[in-house]
DNA sequence: CCCGATTCCTGTAGGC
DNA sequence: TGCCTACAGGAATCGG
């Protein structure tokens, strides 16, 4: 499932093999994703130059000069080059046809990802407009989050996980970042000091730059650019373990339910 | 503004 | 073996 890490990881995987290639054709064959895939994609891309990739959060954007396509992977998405024509499976929902016989293929089983196109600056798109900082950038620190999370009575793995906050934290890494903190996950928010702020800023830093350099987390079926999947599953140290040894303190390390999500964590090592 | 619940979707796993 | 249900999760959106 995608979070941070592995957009990452796609994008570093697709970039050489995409930047500077012109789009010959899009084929979308379900519509129906996130939102609605934009009708006519092909004739605002087709004889058009990708001029950049890069990512924002968890969205990627392709630069055109006439705009920018704004992906979102979802939880089941990714992207692969194919060759152009190989046959579609019934998740390969849309193909970006480049002009070396190759295509960029999104592929979705459970259709929560994006496609879509804006013309204007995209960090002015709704969707992107009242995002939070990257984790990953010199503002993201132990003093903003201390500042943010004054007064707030939601759990500090609530606040991490809320994008307005800090963008590209999803639930595995929330649960990692606290345990490496020593944080426990059902603090209030507002409640939490500044030193453990601190800490807590660095280990979501360290965690998740980590997971970048392990080609992301794999858990069921994630994939990078090139089809191979992450390695980062294997150094998790609580989310999924329920009632496995803590690797800090060899207790059981325990499953609660946060938001309609599941919390992973040592109630030893985590107060 | 803040917060919790609901919603989209389908593959997988567990129960019987 | 097969059927049924619960569950997984990013993040927008809505109601309080």
């Amino acid at each position: 499932m995608p979070e941070l890490p592995e957009v990452e990881t796609t994008r570093r995987g697709i970039e050489p093999h995409i930047r500077h290639r012109k789009v010959n054709d899009v084929i979308v064959r379900h519509h129906q994703l996130r939102w609605p895939v934009p009708r006519g994609l092909n004739n605002q891309l087709a004889g058009h130059t990708i001029r950049s990739v890069s990512r924002r959060a968890k969205y990627l954007l392709l630069g055109f000069d006439n705009g920018t396509l704004i992906l979102h992977l979802g939880m089941s998405g990714s992207l692969r080059l194919v060759s152009a024509g190989s046959a579609a499976g019934k998740h390969d929902h849309v193909d970006i046809v480049l002009d070396d016989g190759m295509a960029l293929r999104l592929t979705d089983p459970r259709r929560f990802g994006a496609l879509l196109w804006s013309t204007g600056h995209p960090d002015e798109h709704e969707l992107l407009a009242h995002l939070g900082p990257e984790p990953l950038s010199d503002f993201f620190n132990g003093d903003y989050l201390f500042q943010r999370s004054r007064g707030r009575k939601s759990s500090i793995k609530q606040f991490i996980m809320d994008g307005k906050v800090v963008v590209g934290v999803g639930n595995i890494y929330a649960s990692e970042s606290l345990f490496i903190a020593g944080i426990n996950p059902r603090r209030a928010a507002g409640k939490v000091s500044r030193e453990r702020m601190e800490r807590l800023a660095a280990a979501i830093k360290a965690v998740l730059s980590a997971a970048i350099a392990q080609g992301g987390t794999t858990l069921r079926d994630f994939v990078g650019g090139d089809g191979k999947p992450g390695y980062f599953a294997q150094q998790l140290n609580v989310y999924g373990r329920e009632g496995q040894p803590c690797h800090g303190c060899g207790q059981a390390v325990r499953q609660i339910v946060q938001g309609q999500r599941s919390t992973y964590y040592c109630p030893r090592c985590q107060r």
